[in-house]
RNA sequence: GGGCGUUUAGCUCAGUUGGUUAGAGCGCCAUGCUCACACCGUGGAGGCCACUGGUUCGAGUCCAGUAACGCCCACCA
């Protein structure tokens, strides 16, 4: 035996093989990838964003890229997996910015724009690299050579390019919209970083005088509001158009509402449908006197602010809901926006960005939003304009990043036009050149395109892609043309480098007057500092927002590959092959690549997408780092090693479900777990429950709390994949142990035994269905059929066969048998585990630099670089598998009895089999295996045998099992045991009686499922017989 | 309000096109430190497959409905 083998530890040593191998394959450029005349499969990474450490989405996402990636690799294609990191715009610069705040108690403007930006530089080259890094733990197979950052030259250049080009063909323009505007950290934010939340809120109903009313005219109108003081903001009252049949339309709807409708359902719709019978009589002849007047073009005042604005017909206006009308606050309600569109309405923002009013506001100005709220109250009170107060839930939408209430506020923005480009990612999918699996997920990505809303791509934010355009608002034409005339002679030496827009538009100032005026927009296709100078000097001015994060992600597969320069990569590797994914970004990243490489490449960016489930808590609720539920790859890499972590991703990825997955804070101390709770996981510091000793957390704040030593959060649900790793890693010292003196050795046919053949079957029915698995993303099977071979084929019988063999000479073939075996096993865990399979490799090279089974077949150095294994379908032979089973049954019948005969697994066993001559010879060789797998030996086997005088039986299909129990039986053991065998099977004869007394059943079922049934009665009915006489037997003893 | 998903053993989950009395891991019980592995071996207990109907010779699996939970989208003054 060599003494490299002997000395290895007892468990795999994780930490120190995992950075060899990663050395190896460094030392090697394993990951690099040049185009070449192979076939290519190209992966881009979903870059993760700057902002903080990865999490296990992170771990999940790229273990399973990386799980595609090597597998390819290994069958042949030239592998691409490009990495990379995302800028992440707002969410990188809310962090920084926050933590400047708290250290430094500088606010963005305190620093400016330049400062702010390096200092996110420095964040962004520290958080970098410490997720390349956690990707690298993790074993990621990207080529490293090539990391990409959203915000680096090439990702700009790209950026730029697109947007000039979106530019020109007018598919980019500029208009106002409401934004969601957080006061506290003074931006906008995307609506997917908005929050509801559900508020105990008022509603006030509020009275706005009619001016002038005639007789018979309501006096005043009324409106409710959750938001008091934007009334200083509005700019008319909107009645419906036809609240008649308006109404008439609400009561069709209720009703169709109500056919459908539950009996648990049923009073509810009732009591809505009289209500609505109530209104009708009550306020219907109201509404169509405002209706009326407002066609008149009659004047309401608003109050405190005394302005006039008039009642308007819009159907925004729902007479079934609250009194009817609704008041029109066009510069700060998204739908109020809608209708100030419609009718021309003045936009009067009261707001200042910083969330306090402005000098629109009145006496107002300068008040927070909830201090100005209770002023206005208070003023409207005092002249008697509330009507009443209602308290109600209310949801309010908050800022994801500061969590403080949002609100809208109206801003220039520019935006992507969708109409064409939306529609070209629809086709791509419903043509199928792009495929998304599970399919489920193609109905939210197409009902999302369908929408085409028009994409608003700018940020007041500091953090990104700075919008290169420079523009001018001109006060009237004249000016205008002006501008015009000279920026045409500026830019006519560039002509493929810059663009001009007019945007014209009326300005609507807050007295109602209009001017026509206009701005004018030019875009430059790269930096040009002249240039800038020069538009400068005609006071065009940069825009000072940049362009949303997804802008630049939208490029990611073409931009990381060199576009738009024409490189020789694009040409290789684009169109990707895959793009592995989680659901949350189906719609604001995949469908955006879809249609940006279409655009921009003329081809589509990935030709499959897979859609992976979501990492959950143990309560079902997703992970993240403001709920402090979250598990850090590396405290997991750390306690269980990372082969345990993909392997317990790999296996944890089905179809339908999302993983959940409880965590536990484990004491750093003595190792005791402590189950995570909600209360428990927001704390910065925990007690031990068992050595009542602190521990700290994320959440650690103080310096107490800090200098205690950190509890890991871990899961157990990576303890199955830690054992396996063990597992395997014994079972390699087992085969390492026991191939001192292997020589390459072939095998023809007539050399391999039942068992041989019997794991070459298993072996390449094995690794059929784990290509049949991998091709439909099915992870979880893959990782289960690797495992049930592994565990229980070939280490619980193979390995335990082989033993025997090792003992006796010659040993060649078992040898031979078994370096090829193991080979194979490590070629099909690799992608899976690849540190350890590497690591194993490598000592079995040194053991057995040859291996193969027919012919000699060379392994590489590297298993990284080694060929994914062929599968050889006439190796496939189910006879052998179903013979083997046998074998298998007749050692489970003898550890039965062993078992309920409370015999000491030291005290060897003698027993007899009886079945046919053929079972016979099938058995005969695998008879001596019994000895060490059971500690018993086989007296007689054969169709007439003698029995021991005392026995237990076990009675199999086609075989009977006779143990010697001279001396050693529990005759009240056995009689139960038998008994137990015997109500099984009649309950199982019972059924299939029962089924076959059924006419119906013979007449209609398939004829081979009745044969099949009728076959296994007889079958069963055999075994009670034979189970029935040995009990006899035993009871006349 | 619209859409999607889930509900199977104490826990976490499998269960491919309907066809023996539904499986795994963990946990639990019993037992064994036999020279690859106690992160292991051997045996065992434990399920009205959420509920109600339907289709079928036959349903965990297909259809309809109900309930609970979760996610996404749109949101009412």
């Amino acid at each position: 035996m060599t003494a490299t083998a002997e000395s290895l530890p007892t468990r795999f040593e994780f930490s120190t093989a995992q950075a060899r191998v990663w050395q190896a394959w460094m030392a090697q450029r394993a990951f690099h990838s040049e185009p070449d005349q192979r076939r290519a499969y190209s992966i881009v990474i979903p870059p993760p964003n700057v902002t903080g450490a990865l999490h296990l989405g992170h771990a999940l996402n790229n273990t399973l890229q990386d799980v595609l990636v090597r597998t390819r690799r290994m069958q042949g294609f030239n592998t691409l997996w490009m990495p990379g990191t995302d800028h992440a715009g707002i969410a990188t610069q809310a962090v920084v910015e926050r933590r400047i705040r708290e250290e430094e108690g500088k606010s963005r403007h305190d620093l400016g724009r330049e400062e702010l930006v390096r200092r996110i530089w420095q964040w962004k080259d520290q958080y970098e690299a410490r997720i390349l890094g956690q990707l690298q733990q993790l074993g990621c197979s990207c080529d490293w050579e090539r990391t990409r950052f959203t915000l680096d030259d090439v990702c700009a250049r790209a950026v730029r390019f697109t947007f000039f080009d979106l530019f020109q063909k007018q598919l980019v323009y500029r208009g106002k919209r409401l934004v969601n505007w957080d006061t506290f950290l003074q931006t906008a934010v995307s609506d997917d970083e908005v929050f509801n939340e559900t508020v105990r809120g008022w509603f006030w109903h509020l009275k706005y005088p009619v001016i002038d009313p005639l007789p018979g005219e309501p006096e005043f109108v009324i409106v409710a509001t959750t938001r008091p003081e934007t009334m200083l903001g509005d700019t008319a009252v909107a009645v419906h158009p036809d609240p008649e049949s308006a109404m008439a339309q609400a009561e069709t709807d209720l009703r169709q509402k109500q056919q459908r409708a539950s009996a648990a359902e049923q009073p509810a719709i009732r009591r809505e449908l009289e209500q609505l019978e109530d209104r009708r009589a009550t306020m219907l002849p109201v509404l169509l006197r405002l209706r009326a007047m407002a066609a008149d073009g009659r004047k309401l005042r608003l109050p405190i602010v005394d302005r006039e604005i008039p009642l308007i017909a819009d159907a925004w206006a729902k007479p079934e809901l609250g009194s009817g009308c609704v008041k029109i606050t066009p510069a700060h309600d998204p739908n109020d926006y809608e209708v100030g569109q419609r009718h021309r309405l003045p936009q009067i923002n009261i707001l200042n960005p910083d969330g306090t009013l402005n000098g629109q506001a009145a006496q107002f100005s300068g008040l927070t939003i909830a201090v100005a709220r209770k002023r206005v109250v208070e003023h409207l009170e005092s002249i008697a304009a509330i009507d009443r107060v209602e308290e109600r839930e209310i949801e309010l939408p908050h800022s994801d990043r500061s969590k403080t209430p949002i609100e809208p506020l109206l801003a220039n923005q520019w935006f992507v036009q969708m109409d064409t480009l939306a529609q070209s990612a629809i086709d791509a999918v419903d043509d199928g050149s792009v495929t998304i699996a599970p399919a489920r997920y193609v109905h939210g990505y197409r009902a999302w395109l369908a929408e085409k809303r028009d994409w608003p791509v700018s940020r007041q934010l500091w953090w990104g892609h700075q919008i290169p355009v420079w523009s001018r608002t001109c006060a009237n034409e004249t000016l205008l043309a002006e501008v015009t005339g000279e920026l045409a002679r500026l830019l006519a030496a560039h002509p493929d480098r810059a663009a001009i827009q007019v945007e014209s538009h009326e300005t609507l100032d807050e007295v109602g007057s209009v001017s026509q005026a206009a701005t004018i927009h030019v875009c430059l296709r790269d930096d040009d500092p002249p240039l800038e100078r020069a538009l400068a000097a005609l006071e065009l001015v940069r825009d000072p927002d940049v362009l949303d994060t997804w802008f630049s992600s939208a490029l990611w597969p073409h931009s990381t590959l060199g576009w738009p320069e024409r490189t020789s990569e694009l040409g290789y590797y684009y169109p990707t092959s895959t793009l592995v994914t989680s659901r949350d970004i189906i719609t604001l990243w995949v469908a955006r690549m879809v249609l940006m490489g279409l655009n921009n490449m003329g081809a589509i960016p990935f030709r499959q997408v897979y859609v992976h489930p979501k990492i959950l808590d143990g309560y079902g609720e997703t992970m993240s780092k403001s709920k402090g539920n979250g598990v850090d790859p590396l405290d997991v890499i750390e306690k269980f090693g990372a082969d345990a972590l993909r392997f317990g991703m790999v296996h944890l990825t089905t179809e339908t479900q999302d993983v959940r997955m409880p965590v536990a804070f484990e004491c750093p101390r003595c190792g005791h777990s402590l189950e995570q709770t909600r209360k428990n996981r927001e704390l910065p510091r925990l007690d031990c429950p068992a050595c009542h000793q602190p521990f700290s957390t994320q959440w650690a704040s103080s310096e107490a709390d800090r200098a205690l030593p950190r509890g890991a959060v871990l899961s157990e649900r990576f303890e199955v994949a830690r054992n396996f790793v063990n597992k395997l890693w014994n079972a390699a010292r087992f085969s390492l142990i026991h191939l001192e003196g292997y020589l390459f050795t072939p095998l023809r046919a007539s050399d391999l035994l039942l068992e041989d053949r019997w794991i070459l079957s298993r072996l390449n029915t094995v690794t059929a269905q784990v290509n049949e698995h991998l091709d439909h993303f099915r992870f979880s099977e893959i990782a289960r059929t690797i495992y049930d071979f592994a565990w229980d084929e070939f280490c619980s019988f193979y390995v335990e066969i082989l033993k025997n063999r090792m003992e006796g000479e010659p040993r060649a073939a078992a040898q031979t048998m078994l370096a090829y075996t193991l080979d194979r096993l490590l070629r099909l865990l690799h992608p899976i585990m690849p540190f350890l399979t590497e690591e194993i490799w490598r000592h079995l090279n040194e053991i057995a630099g040859v291996r193969g089974l027919e012919m000699a077949d060379p392994p590489t150095d590297l298993l990284v670089q080694a060929a994914w294994p062929v599968v050889e379908p006439p190796r496939i032979d189910p006879l052998i598998e179903s013979q083997f089973a046998r074998f298998q049954k007749v050692l489970s019948g003898l550890r039965d009895i062993r078992a309920k005969q409370n015999i000491a697994p030291k005290k060897p066993l003698q027993f007899a089999v009886r079945c046919n001559t053929n079972l016979a010879e099938m058995l005969r060789p695998l008879i001596p295996y019994i000895q060490r797998m059971a500690n018993a030996t086989a007296t007689d086997l054969g169709d007439s045998i003698t029995l021991p005088a005392v026995h237990a039986t076990a009675v199999l299909p086609d075989i009977e099992l006779f143990v010697d129990l001279e001396g050693l039986i529990d005759v009240q053991a056995e009689v139960g045991r038998l008994t137990k065998e015997v109500n099984n099977l009649d309950g199982q004869i019972q059924s299939k009686s029962q089924k076959l007394g059924n006419a119906n059943f013979v007449a209609r079922a398939p004829a081979e499922v009745v044969a099949k049934e009728r076959e296994s009665l007889a079958q069963l009915q055999e075994q009670r017989q034979a189970l029935q006489d040995a009990l006899q037997k035993l009871n006349s003893h």
